[in-house]
DNA sequence: ATAGAATGGTCGAGTTTGAAC
DNA sequence: AGTTCAAACTCGACCATTCTA
């Protein structure tokens, strides 16, 4: 079994053994219905007793394509992308594509960028969920999925996003219908923040509402405590709050805890992303599920029929988000 | 600039309009000393031109190394992997290691496990941190450092893992203190799960206190409800609970919560791993930090060291745990 | 079902260059 | 002027496959 061999096994070794040429190995190997079932079989004999295991790399060069899609990701730490994943692997079901994932951070001790890298690897697709750098604007030359709505876009690319509008729309109808009037928004500066707070604003106007929005801030906790804080001391008369995300609804929570408000009896609150944390029993969060994993498997779809013909019009597709609730939305104290 | 040429620009092409060989490029482009500034300066140059990227797959195969570093984790959703992916980075500062994260679900599609995928992108080391494949007991051929503690082992493997013992330990004596005698601990099937159980119960020995620790299931967040749901209705005379991990700490408190048992005032509560999700002020759960962010930091030394000397007898190294106290416990009702 | 060219790099050995002895 | 030597550069075999004929 495991002979400690001195070079490393190759095809060749296996044709060897198993009495035919390397080229029906290879054929053997991408499952090539031109195999001979006898044949196939010797192969697949002598490939197990040799241990052996095909070069990607060897693979790669000879063949021009890695067989690889890669996802590029703002930060592992997001966890919004676990869903994206999900519905990723889920839309690849079928294929024989590799999915690798890099977020900015994991490489940073490399000058290269991750999209650079996946170029050098020779991906056949890519997936870019995050801000696409603005050196990568004019296209990358490969099949390429942009996820979520960006300030920038890549030319040539497929889009595919969550409808930030109608999740906005939701939330705001959602607490309108149980009565709130004075209902506030916790901004944020990304791409799908500024979507988000964007509909906001109309969706108040259509209903004549007053606009309560937070000036634009970072976009974790402590951006959604401080903001919260502030609109708390400006406008204690908010009766309702929506943040960009749920990590900044979770901050706004502890500065109403603070500030003496209970959730949902004084302010009801409602959270971005349905991520896992909202779901928890104990935090139990009113959010908008953005549909991560069916946008994952939207853009897997793009992708593979833009991989099929790279010649194809960019597409544009969205996914109507859903209003989750949970606990944290209530009518307005009387 | 971006030429739509008719195929790939290679080395030889920019070594040509460089008027250098292409070993100098070779030479360049990995940054060897031995090259004048003024030709550094003209194949740089001709980089830049042409937009030439070079192939890994080429650099892998002639190279008979990738570059590269694989990490397979049990599962993206688990949150713990974010530290220990933060530290890994931080110890290969300074290399020209590339790092590539699989989880097992994500190539779930292919038959393929994420090692042998590895295996086959002819890595340069591993870092397994989930529980490995009883296939790869016997060794994978490649310099591998496995993270946490596991049931399996990985033959010829360096080990590095957070010390459990302490950390259970530190739970118990701090709940002692407290003022707490019937302590209880959530357990779980994992490898870490057994030993933060093993320790817990070597720990209230040692006190002579009695055990309460509940039978192994699951280690999410519904297994934490089922367990602590069941050990209220069993012994409701528990002030204090223990849980394998953060998740299941939270399954727990909410149903103490539909047990009308409040946190900490009724029933003081540790979580384990210190996850983002108990440090939001919202949750604010005391937990033990398993240090993963150091643990990632060492794993990389153990594997930089084993690539570098691959034969040196394998290490284990474990790291103190922390605990980090925050609004979940509190002394015993009287 | 197969031989042989092709893929795009790396690597070690060898060649050139120019200055020092 | 001839020899020596290191630094700078080039040559060509080789890596393990796929693809064409």
């Amino acid at each position: 079994m495991a002979t400690t061999s001195t070079s490393r096994v190759t095809i060749y070794d296996v044709a060897q053994r198993a009495g035919v040429s390397k080229s029906l190995v290879s054929l053997v190997l991408r499952g090539s219905p031109q195999v001979s079932p006898a044949r196939r079989e010797a192969v697949q004999q002598a490939i197990d007793e040799l241990g052996y295991r095909p070069s990607r790399a060897a693979a790669t060069l000879a063949g021009q394509r890695s067989n690889t899609i890669g996802v590029v990701i703002d930060d592992f730490a997001n966890l919004w992308f676990v869903d994206l994943l999900a519905g990723l692997r889920e839309g690849l079901a079928g294929t024989t594509f590799h999915v690798s994932v890099a977020d900015a951070a994991l490489n940073s001790h490399l000058a290269e960028s991750p999209v650079h890298g996946y170029l050098s690897a020779r991906v056949d697709g890519l997936v870019i969920a995050g801000e696409p750098r603005t050196a990568d604007a004019a296209g990358v030359g490969v099949s390429t999925v942009v996820v979520g709505v960006r300030r920038q876009g890549v030319a040539g690319a497929d889009l595919v996003f969550a409808d930030e509008a109608a999740g906005s729309a939701a939330a705001v109808e959602h607490l309108a219908a149980l009565g709130h009037q004075r209902i506030a928004f916790l901004a944020g500066d990304s791409g799908p923040a500024l979507e988000r707070e964007r509909s906001y604003r109309e969706a108040m106007a259509a209903r004549g509402l007053t606009l309560h929005a937070t000036p634009r801030g970072g976009t974790d906790e402590a951006s959604g405590h401080a903001a919260a804080a502030t609109l708390l001391a400006d406008e204690p008369q908010v009766s309702a709050i929506i943040a960009a995300n749920d990590l900044m609804a979770l901050g706004a929570w502890q500065a109403l805890r603070e500030a003496g408000r209970s959730v949902p009896a004084d302010v009801s609150l409602v959270g971005y992303d349905n991520s896992p944390i909202a779901a928890t029993g104990i935090v139990d969060l009113t959010s908008v599920d953005a549909r991560g994993a069916e946008v994952g498997r939207l853009a897997a779809q793009a992708l593979i029929a833009r991989i099929d013909d790279p010649t194809r019009p960019p597409t544009t597709t969205s996914v109507q988000p859903r209003l989750v609730l949970r606990g944290t939305t209530a009518p307005p104290p009387r």
